[in-house]
DNA sequence: TGTACATCAGTGAACGCGCGTTCACTGATGTAC
DNA sequence: TGTACATCAGTGAACGCGCGTTCACTGATGTAC
């Protein structure tokens, strides 16, 4: 119920400025409440402070806006993973646990968009750049870490798959599940890891 | 859009059919979107035939038709575990197994129903029966199955966790990204049970 | 240096829709007499 | 055995709301001359 100031118009040129504090004013929304299907484009042209058809300037519809905090956040995501990596040195297995934990971490401090990445469906088909390669990018810098970790002789693809099922799993049920008796995050974490990577 | 005839009047002292008509209607909608928030109760009343203003008869609100619908598949799901449990013998290990296929089949099978369970929050607070613990008869059936396989001294709560929170990252990451590229579930769930519990 | 005007960056009213919720009501049916 | 009537099991109209989308419009600002 913020109700944004009434936005000053942009100067001639500049009228993408817009389309970015659209796509700002949508993150902030997402990342708040994380239902999707809560948001609307009314809703949206209220935070910004702009008439509703304002919206239709920039994106056809609800859905390309959607999309397009999605591809924005999909990178920022996979940045603060590889920056976690890297921060963690050369060790294989120190790299590949410390980007699980950054994972789970970005998971529970961003509840709203981690929902709006992996908690819906990527899109209609027609807007989808690249079916079901959104966020291949991360996968595959896991898989990398995870593979320098075991060698040549085991699946790593596999192994990959059940880092990735096993952390989205924590993330999610620990953000629906808040009752439930969770044992401490990074003994969970460690434990975790340890099993499915060796 | 599947208009219902309108349904015929109960007999005297059989009011409580329509509640169980209602719970049904609700079910149903909810197996095939999946998604809570689109559930109207305009909508239900609709698919049992009746008029919008009949669902206050019985519930108070959506709210507290949606938990009727919960409680309601929470035995049938724990019902459904330990079916299979049961049915794979007295070996522990076998029957964890079991246990585990059964889940991801169910959520895999019944998406919206899944979704509704464990995709989001359980209810407000003044809602929740015995706060936490809907649910609770399901993970406390898994874990002793697991108990029974690793013995006494390992921590079998941390396993069941690890156990529940992976497997439920596969129902759901799944049931999202449908494009990509799973290994066979058969091969996956084996091997991610038997890395969790040993 | 001044000004007409094309273009850019939006606005505002209006529409039809489905929704939750309220309120007064209806009409079948079992039962007391 | 017949009937009045209380009660049960609903109905239907109406309300105000937020929504997506359309359409014609406005008004500031750069630029060509």
């Amino acid at each position: 119920v913020s109700t944004t100031e009434r936005r000053r118009r942009a100067r001639r040129g500049e009228g993408d400025k817009l389309r970015a504090e659209i796509v700002d004013a949508a993150s902030r929304m997402l990342a708040r409440t994380g239902e999707v299907g809560e948001l609307s484009l009314r809703a949206v042209a209220r935070e910004v402070g702009v008439a509703a058809t304002s919206i239709y300037l920039h994106f056809e519809n609800l859905d390309e806006l959607v999309l397009a905090v999605k591809l924005r956040y999909f990178d920022q995501f996979g940045a603060v993973l590889d920056a976690a990596a890297d921060a963690a040195g050369d060790q294989p297995i120190a790299r590949a646990s410390a980007r699980g934990h950054a994972y789970v971490r970005f998971g529970l401090e961003n509840v709203g968009l981690y929902r709006a990445l992996f908690m819906s469906e990527m899109l209609p088909p027609h807007l989808m750049p690249d079916a079901g390669f959104i966020g291949a990018g991360v996968f595959e810098a896991a898989r990398r870490d995870i593979a320098d970790v075991v060698g040549p002789d085991v699946d790593a693809h596999l192994l990959a798959v059940h880092f990735w099922t096993a952390l989205h799993g924590v993330v999610t049920l620990r953000t629906v599940r808040r009752n439930f008796p969770w044992p401490d995050l990074e003994v969970q974490l460690d434990d975790l890891i340890a099993r499915l990577i060796q």
